[in-house]
DNA sequence: CGTCTGCCTG
DNA sequence: CAGGCAGACG
């Protein structure tokens, strides 16, 4: 396909019929790209990760390092095997269950660690406080192996000890109005909770261990077999992640049943009924918080008066969940069946997109304005930490009472969704910075390769050109610094293109280096110094030779250029990349 | 026409 | 980096 060089460009200084010939070569680019993949594969079969990190054969020191310098991000990594997976499970199960004991005995006595503790001494109250705690999570226990213990003894037993604990407590003694058959019910349902959770951890084993026998050894990969350290990190990272989110589901029952009509006074709850007097003023405070706001998804300031008294977070909830190497304490069922069903590479994207309708719910214009804030600083930094001061969990998190019953299912559904993969309506700063990464790899992605490496984004059109117009941007830059330096290159007196590389310490290295790496926490890989030397060299060959006086002149270095493009490491595909 | 692309501008 | 524009498609 010609291109002509006409009227259109009269006015213009570019040539404006440079996509043309950038169309037709897409093909041949796509063609010449899966040669590469395929010789890149082939030659590297036997390699060791460091000498195919990059693709070239030099002695540079560099190519000894690791290809990502991410050692930030990962924990020593442990020899991976069963015992490995066992301890997460028991130290997230104990973990769990100690929160289970907290928020249990919170429920029923309401008496927080923190009031006994500042108010006055309750030292005996607090040991028989403790007792009756260790009863009741005995009956709970017992509940769920389902033994043929009598639940409605174990209730009566443990009801009679709090109504003795009751009778030492000062205020608002609400008789129990609850009906048996909701202990029942509850027990039943964690039965239920628990047996579904040891299916799926069940499956899950299955699947590491088969990944486990067949990937033994690492195999090379790009970062030196990283493809297979991310599966066992995203394994390990869902592991603790479904154990986590099965127990909470436990632990949402447990909070959400007692407390279930928080807009009405407490009377007739009868888990309230032992409420202190300093806990009736918070509740007050709380109550007339959720008028303003009953229904907002927003994660509220978790000030005490939204807090589950004496619960507290078995884990810091602080950790970043995009970053592996971190056990990640996320609610999502969704995903582990996603990873059991698709593997960890596979878009999620069939999930649902929760940041719009968050975002939808929490107009500026609210109240808490720093909250909102938080939470689109949230949305839309992907890996961001969630901070809750003193591990305490906001109550929101628990689906606690301002949230109506029936939107608590999807409501907890969709912020799983959401703080697990982030899935995004908008590109966010770091699919920014992750672009411009990707960038030191390829230069002329497809849309099909960018829908690949950022699977946390909902694709449509817009997204896609979006994308499409960064990268666009990002040679656009590339190249305005190729030929700044070629010609200075010319003007210094340069004569021979052999003379001219680039090396990590070239002054046009680091100009591009600040633009795309801005944070230097990257390690480009010396295929893309190769790349840009290569273009300088065109760029100067093209400028020495006068080639410029052709309006399209830079149409034949594009040609050559996007032939470069090298895969993009199967790090990238990970949502939680960066 | 709508879509895509590159160039230019702010 | 995004918006706007113009040319090139199908």
């Amino acid at each position: 396909m010609l291109m002509t060089v006409g009227s259109g460009h009269a006015h213009t200084t570019g040539p404006r019929s440079e996509r043309a010939p950038e169309r037709s070569l897409s093909l041949k680019r796509l063609q010449s790209n899966r040669f590469l993949r395929l010789k890149r594969t082939v030659t590297s079969m036997n390699l060791s990760p460091a000498e195919q990190s990059d693709g070239c054969e030099g002695n540079r020191s560099e190519q000894m390092l690791p290809c990502f310098r991410r050692s930030a991000y990962d924990e020593p990594l442990a020899p991976y095997n069963g015992s490995v997976i066992s301890h997460l499970l028991r130290k997230t199960i104990h973990s769990k269950l100690s929160s289970l004991d907290m928020l249990y005995c919170a429920n029923e006595s309401a008496a927080t660690d923190e009031e006994q503790s500042g108010g006055e001494d309750l030292s005996v109250d607090v040991e028989q406080h403790l007792q009756a705690k260790r009863a009741r999570v005995e009956n709970i226990i017992r509940g769920m192996a389902g033994s043929h213990g009598d639940p409605e003894r174990d209730c009566e037993s443990a009801r009679s000890r709090r109504d003795k604990r009751k009778q030492k407590l000062p205020l608002h003694q609400e008789p129990d109005a609850k009906p048996k058959s909701s202990k029942d019910e509850e027990c039943h349902k964690l039965k239920e909770q628990l047996q579904s959770m040891q299916r799926l951890l069940h499956q899950l084993q299955e699947k590491i261990s088969h990944v486990y026998d067949s990937e033994g050894e690492p195999k090379p990969g790009f970062s030196g077999g990283s493809s297979v350290k991310n599966l066992q990190e995203t394994l390990k990272c869902e592991l603790t992640r479904t154990v986590s989110e099965s127990i909470d589901s436990v632990f949402k029952k447990l909070a959400m049943k007692p407390s279930a009509s928080p807009e009405h006074k407490p009377s007739q709850d009868d888990s309230r009924s032992e409420v202190s007097d300093s806990e009736e003023v918070s509740r007050e405070h709380f109550e007339s918080d959720s008028q303003t706001e009953a229904l907002s998804l927003v994660v509220r300031k978790p000030s005490q008066s939204q807090m589950i008294p004496g619960v507290k977070r078995p884990f810091p909830l602080h950790q970043t969940p995009f970053q592996f190497g971190y056990s990640t304490p996320l609610h999502d069922s969704q995903i582990l069946e996603h990873l059991l069903k698709y593997g960890p590479h596979s878009a999620f994207s069939g999930l649902p997109c929760v940041t719009a309708s968050l975002e939808r719910s929490s107009p500026d214009s609210m109240e808490h304005s720093w909250e909102s804030v938080a939470m689109r600083s949230k949305a839309h930094h992907l890996g961001q930490h969630h901070h809750h001061p003193a591990g305490l969990v906001p109550v929101d998190s628990l689906c606690l009472p301002h949230v109506k019953m029936e939107c608590a299912d999807l409501q907890s559904m969709e912020r799983s969704s959401f703080m697990a993969l982030n899935i995004q309506e908008g590109l966010t700063p770091n699919h920014l910075k992750k672009a411009k990464l990707m960038f030191f790899y390829t230069r002329y992605p497809s849309s099909n390769l960018l829908k690949n490496f950022f699977p946390d984004v909902k694709f449509n059109r817009c997204i896609t050109s979006q994308l499409i117009k960064w990268f666009s941007n990002f040679r656009e830059f590339y190249y305005i610094q190729m030929e700044k330096f070629a010609r200075q290159a010319i003007i210094d007196g340069v004569t021979d293109v052999k003379d001219i590389s680039i090396t990590r310490e070239s002054e046009l290295f680091r100009a591009l280096n600040m633009h795309y790496n801005k944070a230097n926490d990257f390690q480009v890989p010396d295929r893309f110094l190769e790349v840009a030397e290569i273009t300088l060299q065109e760029f100067f060959s093209a400028v020495s030779l006068s080639k410029d006086s052709d309006p399209s002149w830079k149409k034949a270095i594009y040609k050559v250029i996007c032939k470069l493009d090298s895969d993009v490491p199967e790090d990238f595909k990970s949502p939680s990349y960066l």
